[in-house]
DNA sequence: AAGATCGTCAACCGCTCCCCA
DNA sequence: GTGGGGAGCGGTTGACGATCT
C-alpha cells in the first residue's frame, strides 16, 4: 500500500491551533489519510460494516467527517478495489458507456468492478480529455465522438482480439460463467472493425445504431448485465458482460493488457492525420 | 543541476437526492 | 406536507513525481 504519512507533516499542528470542542468537532482532519487512520476505519469497517458514516466515524475514534471516512473507505480501502492500469476492456466499456450516459461516472463504475467512479473519473479527463485537446476539439464535440466511434474504438477492439489470438494463458477468458449464450462478441455486435464512413457527413445516426445494438438488449439496470457475475477462477476473480468482455480481476496478471497500451499508443499518427483532415 | 512544466490521482467541496420522523 | 440529517454524485483542487528545457 502507498500511503504516505505527508498527512502528519502536513496537518500535525492542527490539534494544537484548536480549542477541543466535541459539539463543534473544529477538529477534524483534512488531507491525506494516515497509516494510522488508515488502520482505524479499515478495522472498524471490517467489524462493523458500512454505513453510518458520520457515527461510524465518532466511534472508529477518526477525526474526520463521515463523507471522507466512505470516499476512502470506497476509493481505496475497500477490498474489492482493484488497482492497476485501465485494462482495454475497461477503456472500451466506459468509452461505451460514456458515449450512452456521459459523466455519469458511478453508473459507469457499476460496470467495472473494482474501478471507483473517480478513477474513471480521473482516467477520462486525464487520458480522453487529452485526446480531445490534441485535435483540437472538445471532448463533447461530434467531431471527437465520430473520432471515439470510427477510430479509437475500433482500435481497441482489434487490440482486444489481438490480444486474446496471441493468448498468453492470462489473456484467455474466464470459463466460469460460459452461460451468456448469443451475447455478441467484440467487433460482431459492437462496430466492425475499420470501417471510417465519411465522418464530414451525419454518420453518426448509423454508427449510434452499430454502437448501440448490444446495450440497448442490455439491462442497464443490473449492474452485471446478462447475468454478468463474479466468478472464482483460482486465481482471481473475473467478470463477464454483455458485450462478451471479460475483465480480468485483480490478482490476474493484467501484463498483456498493461505496459505500453496507454490511449496515446493508440492514436498512431496515421489517425491523427486521418482525424485532424476529416476534422477540418 | 536546477527550475519549469506536465500528468496523475487522492481528497475536498458543494449540490442534490432520499429517507424518516 | 415538510424539514433535517445522511448518503451519493460530479466537479474541482492541490500535492507530488516524472519529464522537459
Amino acid at each position: 500500500m502507498d500511503i504516505s504519512p505527508v498527512g502528519d507533516q502536513l496537518y500535525g499542528s492542527l490539534s494544537s491551533t484548536q480549542q477541543i470542542s466535541e459539539e463543534d468537532q473544529v477538529d477534524l482532519r483534512k488531507g491525506p489519510w494516515t497509516v494510522e487512520e488508515d488502520s482505524m476505519l479499515f478495522n472498524y469497517v471490517s467489524i462493523h460494516g458500512e454505513g453510518r458514516w458520520n457515527s461510524l466515524a465518532r466511534h472508529a475514534g477518526l477525526k474526520r467527517t463521515g463523507k471522507s471516512c466512505r470516499l476512502r473507505w470506497l476509493n481505496y480501502l475497500r477490498p474489492s478495489v482493484r488497482r492497476g492500469n485501465i485494462t482495454l476492456q475497461e477503456q472500451l466499456l466506459i468509452l461505451e458507456l460514456h458515449s450512452r450516459w456521459g459523466n455519469r461516472w458511478s453508473k459507469i463504475a457499476q460496470y467495472l468492478p473494482g474501478r471507483t467512479d473517480n478513477e474513471i473519473k480521473n482516467y477520462w479527463r486525464t487520458r480522453v480529455q487529452k485526446q480531445a485537446k490534441q485535435l483540437k476539439c472538445d471532448v463533447n464535440s461530434k467531431q471527437f465522438q465520430d473520432a471515439m466511434r470510427y477510430v479509437w474504438i475500433p482500435r481497441l477492439i482489434e487490440r482486444i482480439q489481438a490480444g486474446r489470438s496471441d493468448s498468453s494463458p492470462a489473456a484467455q477468458p474466464a470459463t466460469g460463467s460460459s452461460d451468456l449464450g448469443g451475447v455478441g462478441q467484440w467487433g460482431s455486435n459492437l462496430v466492425v472493425p475499420n470501417s471510417r464512413p465519411d465522418m464530414s457527413g451525419t454518420s453518426s445516426d448509423t454508427s449510434e445504431a452499430q454502437l448501440s445494438s448490444v446495450s440497448d438488449q442490455t439491462d442497464y439496470g443490473n449492474p452485471n448485465p446478462s447475468g454478468g457475475s463474479p466468478t472464482e477462477n483460482g486465481s482471481g476473480t473475473s467478470y463477464q458482460y454483455g458485450y462478451g468482455a471479460d475483465i480480468q480481476g485483480y490478482g490476474q496478471n493484467d501484463n498483456w493488457l498493461s505496459g505500453g497500451d496507454s490511449l496515446e499508443n493508440w492514436w498512431s499518427e496515421e489517425d491523427l492525420r486521418f482525424l485532424e483532415t476529416a476534422l477540418q
